[in-house]
DNA sequence: GCCATATGTAACCATTATAGTTCCCAATTA
DNA sequence: TAATTGGGAACTATAATGGTTACATATGGC
């Protein structure tokens, strides 16, 4: 698995812990979910954790649970604490003495910021209780 | 360079081809303005090539132009060209004895497609010669 | 025909991001 | 004290991308 599933598999456990929203969940509770190994879960929600998305606490009964309500939560937030950049990347390299190649950057950066533009208030009216809306009720 | 730069390359080579819509462009030529093998130039280009955005010929005053108007050539035709997957990965695993795991997949796709519904007219919309009208004219 | 030039493509290496794993420490609860 | 749990370091594995070399093939001018 190399591609890049952070923002899907980040989706995935916030909705593990906000299915039942009360109680705590244990990394182990949620990687058997993803079918992943523990400490990866770990990694990515202690980007949420830093976001102030999720909040833990060590020890026996410890575990994660939600910062806020889930219709607080917008995949929006989520994706901006597990993406680094946008999304498409821009060569960091070209030749100084080209007039196409001077010019490319900012023209680029031009398309992209407005493709970005539609995108995010896409992700923004999205919430976590809009997928967990999705999933059947808990036994 | 291990970052996504397929489709920012992609138009930087085809800028350079339009901006003298009229003469082909060797591979060494491209590849100069931006900073990078031929060979990458060309395997890139083989991909437009299938695609039916650009014409290649080979042997002496070959090279790369055009195979319709820089008008008629939109950014999505490229992106579509050069970028296999959508903007996302879905994660490939997954518990399938789990309720949340179960339905993931579904829900995930749901709101990528929603995402990418809002992408697709932005990139169908710019055209390689919006790109090129942004450039000085050629001396 | 010969030769320079150019694409097409295979083969290989380097780099990088992500994922997976093991291990140990710190904190918490019973 | 013992069991449980997150935090994080360190390492390996895998895969995508880019870079490079090499060679076959095609073209145009002499």
């Amino acid at each position: 698995m190399a591609a890049n599933s952070r923002f899907a598999v980040a989706v995935h456990a916030l909705a593990v812990i906000a299915w039942h929203e009360d109680a705590r969940h244990s990394s182990r509770e949620i990687a058997s979910s993803v079918a992943t190994n523990p400490v990866v879960i770990r990694r990515l929600l202690a980007q949420l954790s830093r976001a102030g998305i999720v909040e833990s606490a060590h020890g026996a009964k410890g575990g994660f649970r939600l910062a806020r309500p889930a219709g607080k939560i917008r995949l929006y937030d989520v994706y901006a604490a597990v993406e680094e950049g946008g999304f498409f990347a821009l060569p960091e390299k070209g030749n100084d003495q080209c007039p196409v190649s001077c010019r490319m950057k900012a023209i680029l950066d031009g398309v992209f910021k407005r493709v970005e533009s539609k995108v995010v208030p896409e992700l923004k009216r999205a919430t976590l209780a809009d997928v967990v809306g999705q999933l059947p009720r808990p036994a």
